[in-house]
DNA sequence: GTGGTCTAGACCACC
DNA sequence: GTGGTCTAGACCACA
């Protein structure tokens, strides 16, 4: 799952890892997830490297901490994950694929093939 | 040019920028191209990270050096470059995006909106 | 260890004991090898000249960086490197050899001499 | 004939060539061999280049010197390079091989194939 | 603690 | 002049 030579930091990596696993519902909204220690258990991590994806998580107000008993998913979260993620993709990224495409010289006909053929 | 603030290292910068000179016919094949210390100059970094770019594009074959002379662009170096970026794209970043519009809710006709936005 | 007076620059000196090591299971692999700072004070090097010699190994896929932790052997390292060199002993310079021999007039016998006189 | 990407320099590769083509006899003794911009012009170099070449093998007393006409082969230089090469390949060279032989588990057997193969 | 990068300045062989 | 290497010292993100 986490990639140690990865370009990537491994805390990033982890906040995407809980992302994705809200936005598949396997961490719930209202529920409590894995603590900082589970956490790093399964993925053979430092605790103190998912307590920074924990911060990030929390800053963006993905998850939320009580005191004493663990952090939960907030109310909305997957809401605001995909709808932060689809404003990322449409103004950050997708201008910068198309412009690529046009230097490539990538027609729209490659692109629909690689479309069509993807697997959802 | 180099952009200091960027996470993206100086070094790596400048064999982007060289890349560009050469697809852009700033550099041309078989000509020679500035010396570490010119491009230091003109970059207004320390000419060891020019040498580090050097590197990366002579350990690629983009650049060949003739010993006491300079770097020369290798013939075929323009193709090659192109050729590698539109394998990469189409290969790596392609399909992610084509993932992404499905996950997110994009339609094509989004897409194409920014596809004619986009001025090349 | 590392030789000064060497026309072999110390870092890629440092790319060959590391290599040794590996072979003789100084360093056995999935293990730990010293880090640039610690190898630096063994051989007295400057710590970027470590830096350099594993950028080198790493690139040949001999070494794996554990972000923050440090680098570690490679599984299948000993026996890719152990080819590698029979492999260019056996292609570049053997052929090199016997033609030198035969252009010096040095016989079989000759050769047998040294042979049977080297010890292992 | 020069490789200017090799990591032997130009100058040293000179002397080689120079060397080949004395024992081949393009170059025989007592007869003058090309200025060194005749030669600069034919291997495509800096005459300094070949200045330096040529500096080397008259200290070896491979070629002489007759000022205001040019170079010379000397007598015996033919005889003096075979018996050059010939020791050190015998003293450096044939050792090294023998031993690398044994380390990376090479036969006699490998041995006689290839020697049987080479064309001379 | 780890490695990654950058600078400044030096020395070198080479062309 | 060219690149190649090395040092010393600094700063950084990361685990």
């Amino acid at each position: 799952m986490t990639d140690f030579s990865n370009t990537k930091s491994i805390y990033l990596q982890i906040v995407e890892i809980v992302k994705k696993r809200i936005i598949t519902d396997k961490y719930t909204e209202q529920e409590r997830i894995p603590s900082v220690r589970e956490l790093a258990v399964e993925l053979q991590v430092n605790p103190n490297t998912c307590v920074r994806a924990f911060e990030v998580l929390s800053r963006d107000n993905i998850i939320i901490n009580k005191r004493g008993v663990g952090y939960f998913v907030n109310s909305g979260a997957k809401l605001v994950i995909l709808e932060d993620k689809r404003k990322k993709f449409i103004v950050d990224e997708l201008p910068r694929v198309v412009n690529n495409m046009k230097i490539l010289n990538i027609s729209l006909d490659d692109f629909m093939h690689i479309y069509n053929d993807s697997q959802f």
